[in-house]
DNA sequence: AACACGGGCAACCGCGTGTAC
DNA sequence: CGTACACGCGGTTGCCCGTGT
């Protein structure tokens, strides 16, 4: 035979927790800590299953939880995450303490994506809607620039389109695949140096953001930023958004 | 003042996975 | 090894509140 069922599902109280209730849970779980979500409701005198105390308490109740608004730059790292991991929202929260992925997946669905829809960029692939099947990817926006001139470079990444877009920053954000050689001097598929993104300015400069350990993800927060000079690629292989979108 | 509407968010639902039995 | 359930996760719902008419 299998376990015993969780709870007895009649009975039980559902819809928003009062203060009493909350007070009951919190109480318990501070002072006995958690081993069973099952039994955690009948210990502590509630009636509510465990899941939905389990809900309560880590999106709500934890002590630990930022209880600010989301920030621009947490915003800006939630898109970053979002453009690489997808839905997969505890994954996302993970990488932000105090934050839920409740938090962050309602954030998203109230925000960002209708800030994505109003630049005309799709949500789910960070894509630009209506983009014909054929056009060129973002892998080929960095590594075939590698040894062209700059002219030939920009033909050849004209029709390039990045994974994700930030209007308003001007950030275009590289997969992991992307990288620029920093010994080189060109853009290469080399897994010797990982480069999470690049930031272009529609005034015309450039930084490269760069990260040596893939784990330390999401770049901003970890990586060293380095200012545009002679010795990285040549500039005009890199566009300002008007360029690439014009 | 009353109503409609939409946004934001907490909570629920259902499914996939891991695991106790 | 198969079954049944706990748990975690992502999608969805529904309530509350602010704003516009």
């Amino acid at each position: 035979m299998g376990r015993q069922p969780c709870c007895d599902k009649s009975g039980l109280k559902r819809g928003p927790w009062t203060l009493d209730e909350d007070q009951k849970l919190t109480n318990f779980i501070l002072n006995n800590g958690i081993h069973c979500w099952r039994l955690v409701p009948k210990l502590a005198g509630l009636m509510r299953c465990g899941k939905s105390c389990r809900l309560r308490w880590t999106n709500y109740l934890r002590p630990d939880l930022k209880r600010v608004a989301i920030s621009e730059e947490e915003e800006d790292q939630i898109i970053q995450l979002h453009s690489r991991f997808g839905n997969r929202w505890s994954k996302i929260a993970s990488y932000f303490p105090g934050r839920t992925d409740n938090e962050i997946k309602n954030h998203w669905n109230t925000r960002i994506k209708k800030r994505f829809k109003l630049l005309g960029v799709d949500p789910a692939t960070h894509k630009l809607i209506n983009q014909p099947d054929d056009c060129v990817n973002h892998h080929q926006f960095s590594s075939s620039s590698s040894q062209a001139s700059a002219s030939q470079a920009k033909e050849m990444n004209k029709d390039a389109i990045p994974e994700l877009i930030d209007m308003k920053s001007n950030k275009i954000e590289l997969s992991p695949e992307d990288r620029f050689d920093h010994s080189q001097g060109n853009w290469t598929s080399s897994e010797s140096l990982n480069a999470e993104a690049i930031l272009i300015n529609s005034s015309g400069s450039c930084n490269y953001s760069f990260t040596t350990d893939d784990s330390l993800f999401p770049a901003s927060m970890n990586s060293t930023f380095l200012s545009m000079n002679d010795s990285f690629p040549p500039w005009e292989t890199m566009f300002p958004l008007e360029d690439l979108f014009l």
